[in-house]
DNA sequence: AGCGCAGTTGCAAACGTTCGCAAGCTGGTG
DNA sequence: CACCAGCTTGCGAACGTTTGCAACTGCGCT
């Protein structure tokens, strides 16, 4: 193993000016910091990440929490937060917690020691993850703490767009089939809504329970859907909305025709299934480069000493029009085969 | 900061017995490894990673290198090999090439020097790779080269269920839907597919190019699968199916009565598609862990110092059944509307 | 010519852990 | 009772880097 030694041999200086000359280049003097580069090249030296952290005390690397990987959404946040560390030199550790609260409790408490920061993606119990946190620099995705540096996407204007989009097709009494009590996403989309809503005094909209965010969820609640007397329905995620079509459709039900469905996400099955998803898209991508922008961000402020404030951004979601919604047909139609 | 001179001081004992005590306990008398272990405890002493490292040369850390996280396929191998690890008590360092071999190679320059050892998933420049490597420990992930540990799924038995299923189904000429030409796995699934053909005088196989492994491919092919005359296909893996059906019915054909489709990998996207798909599923989580315990297995008899023979485990294939294949009919009915 | 100052460089002390070596202790044996 | 073996524990030296401090250089100023 080649180290600071051989390095400061072949170049004919101390150990100080080798690390110096690769750390802070302008502190050591040109041709001093040549020799120094020419060595370690021709050696083909590579710093001793542990001992640097060691001594240092801070690793460069950063640490990224989700709860399942296999779920596209957040697959496609964990891949832009990659690429967006790589692109900054740093590492990033990914860990999957099955959407389980007490291993996520646990996974923090493993990365915070040992990285300069974590990015919590849709924590699921995000005020006993601040804790395990110790104060290390952390910011929040798709959820919410007073003070706590976070990034999010724009449920708000998403849910206005799609409203808008139904309410011009000629829709007037909407339905939402809820996600999970505890989903952040969630209650900002309710909280959406009901601000659009409110916009118009000939839009009415029927908030149906909570389900689970896959296929099965969806077709538990068709029926309630059906029943709430709605001719357009937005739903938590897609696949909500592809067990909803599904049901709808072994109900004797069509869609668009006799009710119009609105997905969220645009993950990839919005546009496999028949009909192909209206859907609310997000760039997930942008969202997980922009999680390490800010949390590198505020590791940075905090090393500087100067208090970052704790700015939002959020992300654009645009409305993504596809084949399942249409305009309303009267009453008479529902329910014929 | 706690280190392990808080722990030793409040346990009464020396730095060298809490060490030996935490990490080799039964180096250490009953007694005094319980005060340890309490003192640690009540201390929440969490060992600094950097310094057990940089003394002791390993760092219970792995990498995985994957093509494209927000690939399914990948996405549950990365999961699996995730919860492995974190079982063991160890760290893994995912990265994502973005199917870029320039960026593979520099991501496993990266990862071998501060990891014990590397999986590296269907990789993408595979020797080039093994150099960057420098000799350290690492298992390939559906992929072979001699002499190097692996884990695979067993594609051969995979395509012989598949075409023993059409076969039986009375189908006699079956086409195949190949992936990328470097793909390793291709080449696999098409020797499974002449071996198992070989098997039987009454079936034929017909091998149609080589697509992306996407929707778009499946598109691509369609036309080619028709002029094949084939009564079946199997392709590359789901998406390639799906874009296939699509395809055949924008041109009037159904699926499964004029044609029979079998994916591969069982997405999740196979079940939620018009048809399902029968597909060949793998169980990826099962093949992320067995590449993760195939690797600390190795790195440890690396440490041993004997050899490990490199063996190469391979992951039962399964063929799922589901709406796309069914018998095929005379040839008369084809192309009608 | 003497002095101070800025720009460079080297010395040496950490950082927290692991582990080889040896010392201490206990109990069994000659 | 002396001795040895074996178990347990402590001492202290690494591991490779960063960084505060000090020393040295050469230059411009008084």
């Amino acid at each position: 193993m080649v180290t600071v030694h051989d390095v400061a041999r072949v170049a004919g200086v101390s150990i100080s000016t080798v690390s110096r000359a690769l750390a802070t280049p302008e502190k050591v003097a040109g041709p001093t910091r040549d020799r120094v580069e020419r060595a370690a090249r021709d050696l083909d030296y590579r710093p001793n990440r542990a001992a640097a952290v060691l001594r240092a005390g801070r690793s460069g690397a950063y640490g990224l929490v989700v709860p399942d990987l296999a779920n596209p959404y957040f697959a496609a946040v964990a891949k832009g937060a990659q690429a967006r560390a790589r692109e900054l030199g740093a590492g990033l550790f990914i860990v999957d917690t099955d959407e389980d609260p007490d291993l996520e409790a646990e996974a923090i408490g493993a990365l915070a020691p040992q990285t300069d920061g974590v990015v919590l993606c849709s924590p699921r119990a995000a005020d006993r993850a601040l804790g395990a946190l110790a104060g290390r620099p952390v910011v929040l995705v798709n959820h919410a703490v007073d003070g706590v540096p976070a990034v999010e996407a724009d449920h708000r204007g998403g849910m206005r767009r799609a409203l808008e989009h139904l309410r011009a097709l000629g829709h007037r009494r909407v339905a939402y089939v809820g996600g999970p009590e505890r989903s952040w996403s969630d209650h900002r989309r309710r909280a959406g809504l009901a601000d659009a809503s409110a916009a118009y005094d000939d839009v009415e909209i029927v908030e149906v329970g909570s389900f689970r965010p896959q296929v099965e969820g969806g077709q538990a609640a068709a029926d309630l859907v059906i029943a709430s007397g709605a001719t357009a329905v937005i739903t938590f995620n897609d696949l909500v909305a592809v067990g909803l079509v599904d049901r709808l459709r072994a109900r004797g039900l069509d869609v668009p025709r006799n009710l119009s469905v609105v997905g969220c996400d645009d993950s990839y099955v919005a546009s496999l299934v028949t009909p192909p998803l209206t859907t609310l898209s997000v760039d997930l991508h942008r969202l997980g480069r922009a999680a390490v922008d800010h949390l590198v961000a505020t590791a940075a402020g905090r090393r500087g000493g100067e208090g970052v404030a704790p700015d939002r951004p959020a992300l654009d979601v645009e409305l993504v029009v596809r084949s399942s919604t249409a305009p309303p047909v009267p009453d008479l139609t529902r329910g014929a085969p």
